[in-house]
DNA sequence: CTAAACCTTGAACCGCGGTGCAAGGTCAAG
DNA sequence: CTTGACCTTGCACCGCGGTTCAAGGTTTAG
């Protein structure tokens, strides 16, 4: 298979596979006479096991690392588990970071209505939001 | 007041003053016979602002938007609750995308603990991620 | 034979919100 | 007079996940 069949099975461009394979997120491919990468059915996998992982979240480099375990011959499986979990924690602090602006944000625009244009001053810039501080 | 003084009332370092000052979000200041800008009391009101309005979640180019119309002559408050409504919603979109995240997250740690690390084969790369696939 | 569609490389660029560095000028205390 | 703390400028850099560009070589269909 060529760059573009594997880009076009997994629904990424080509640049995106090149870039991968340069941060070590797939392997270095087989070339043919013409230089043209050369892809098997192996390396679709790996770049699904990639998408899969990026789906849960994962950043690229703590897929890298991932991979770099086994490539070393290790499982991986407890290393995942520990970026899962605190993959999880991250996700649920971001949560609730993301309720209290949301609350936040209600609040601000629930008051505004209760103001009146002509009273926001020049100095205060806007008594919408100077009215938080 | 000089630079550090006026970062220092509000927490952040000089080189954020400046960089707020080239971003539009603070007004060229005067300058001292030495050439130190010479701050008082309007842009530190207006710094409080900045900051008020980027922990109400607003970018600073949206925080840009609102300095402009201010300095239009405008009254920027219905632009203020047209941002506030959008950033409100981008927050609600954001946080049901983190929570389907949280229980994908859940749901692989879950089924981690069933599966045996000596089944994840090099194909698979991770078992407990190829098996979202 | 030619044109389109594919492939190669390296490098720069995007938004975001700053941070850091180099190379100087200035000012107050001791 | 020197030391240290402050100030000035401009430019490069950070992570993140790519995207875009330039300047070529190759392959395939008509």
């Amino acid at each position: 298979m060529r760059i573009g069949e594997i880009a076009d099975a997994e629904g990424v461009s080509a640049q995106t596979i090149r870039f991968y394979e340069r941060k070590g997120l797939l392997p270095q491919p087989r070339r043919g006479p013409n230089g043209y990468r050369e892809y098997d059915g192996s390396t679709l996998n790996q770049l699904r096991f990639v998408r899969g992982a990026q789906s849960a979240g994962l950043s690229l480099v703590e897929i890298a690392s991932i991979l770099d375990l086994r490539g070393e011959g290790a499982v991986p499986c407890e290393h995942v588990q520990s970026l899962l979990a605190t993959k999880l924690h991250d996700v649920q602090v971001r949560q609730r970071e993301l309720a209290a602006l949301e609350v936040e944000l209600a609040s601000l625009i629930s008051r505004s209505h209760e103001l009146d244009p002509a009273d926001c001053t020049d100095q205060q810039i806007c008594h919408i939001i100077a009215a938080t501080t």
